[in-house]
DNA sequence: TCGCGCGCTTGATCGGGGTCAAGGCGGGGC
DNA sequence: GCCCCGCCTTGACCCCGATCAAGCGCGCGA
């Protein structure tokens, strides 16, 4: 079981996941990891879900998958590549929201305004599933578990926004974004203590709040204290350990 | 109409607020402002919103409403007085989340884990209104404008939290922090351009990422060039254009 | 093949703001 | 009244990381 998939030039492996006893999986249709478990479609209206879905790209690097300013009419599941968010301030300069792995949902926060606020844009090809959002909220509102997924990754933004502020030094930072995208892939089924940035340097910078010669430095430092190798966007974590002591200012457990 | 009520020592009045033609009203039972309108109590379910809270309190000074690792059972709406939001880490530290005022929700964001994630203390006397999660998740379900205003909610905390990372400078922060607070008072019927800030410099610093005395500097600084004037903790605003100017960092439009 | 440009790296300099330290101010308890 | 303690302010110093500048390597189009 499990299955494996051509992403991005990488190679993907969706196996299911056991984590809190259920038999949970990754579904290529809907993305919707969590809900879309083991538990028989028909019983959390998946058929209904998928019916929903429509698949889109491929997107080439920087093509714009929505753009801020479009009126909200869905929200996306990235299923191959990474997508970036960013806003873009009346200076011109960008401002980068977040970095997006398959699997992951994008444009849920438009729910807002009913704008998109921000721009999504491809890093690198990627494509994306559809869902229709009018749609979707009628779902989960005779779906609980699709309600109740809505909620959970709503919530789980709020968290991830808000530990943005708190790494204060550039090693902290870089070491925390570093370990957070690891995590991210190993959780999807990618080799663990292995990672590929798909963005350019500037983007983390931007990211961090950083400028990107200090992620450059950083970076080297953390390679010359043998916590992990380098060789351009590939980066291989040699002491995760190591490195989760230098992010050690997150969150509580 | 509009009537007013005492909080924390100032006086509130929360008159009906006409913005997108609809008649707002500020619901003093429930705290549902955007849900609780002008429209009828039966059509969006409203006796049964209200049959779902208990009013808590009053909280003193230091008291908390939650502790993090609490198992989620509830949000809560704050009815009078300021709320804080923060996590410790492991070293110890302190780290402000936010701060909520009269007719915000707190809690929503434990829905993620089905664990608070933070502790909410209040700041001066403090009354809530208390919604039992499970039953507000079953009421969603059944009422779409209860679903549609909590995922509004949610993503709006979003935003909120993503909006802190990019003010850069300490003159940046702190003017878009007063605004912001000016703002959300002012949207609850309290008087423009005068606010109170009822937690100590120490907790501004820590929420904006600065040191007490940088705080300190940078309010002597604004009220030296004729921004505001501040008395302790009450600030009055004497140029509101020329702050907006010095946060001008902010979001697009 | 060469040249160009972009992304990345490395070095040198400078400034914003943290840190340390020393008062002021005000309120509550006795 | 007094003192005490917490909050706030102001000053002096210094460090992290931004900025400016230069050079490197690689991919791509002519």
């Amino acid at each position: 079981m499990g299955y494996s998939e051509s992403t991005g030039g990488r190679k993907a492996v969706f196996n299911p996941i056991a984590d809190d006893g259920n038999e949970y999986k990754f579904c290529s249709t809907c993305a919707f990891g969590s809900v879309c478990v083991g538990h028989g479609v028909d019983k959390i209206g998946l058929t209904e879900l998928h019916c929903l879905v429509e698949h889109a790209g491929p997107f080439r690097t920087g093509d714009a998958i929505f753009r801020h300013g479009d009126r909200f009419s869905a929200v996306y599941a990235v299923r191959a590549g990474t997508v970036k968010t960013s806003q873009v301030d009346r200076e011109g300069r960008e401002l980068i929201l977040g970095f997006h792995l398959p699997g992951e949902l994008i444009g849920l926060n438009a729910i807002h305004t009913e704008i998109y606020p921000c721009d999504a844009i491809a890093l690198e090809t990627v494509e994306v599933c559809r869902f229709s959002f009018p749609a979707l909220a009628t779902l989960a509102t005779r779906i609980p578990q699709i309600q109740k997924e809505l909620f959970r990754r709503l919530s789980k933004d709020i968290g991830d926004a808000s530990q943005r502020i708190q790494e204060s030094t550039a090693d902290e930072r870089l070491a925390a974004f570093i370990l957070n995208l690891c995590a991210r892939y190993e959780a999807r089924g990618f080799a663990a203590n292995a990672l590929r940035l798909s963005m350019p340097r500037s983007d983390i910078a931007n990211y961090l709040g950083l400028a990107a010669e200090t992620v450059s430095r950083v970076l080297r430092r953390f390679q010359d204290s043998g916590l992990l190798v380098v060789e351009g966007r590939e980066v291989s974590l040699k002491n995760p350990a190591g490195l989760r002591e230098v992010a050690r200012n997150i969150l509580p457990d």
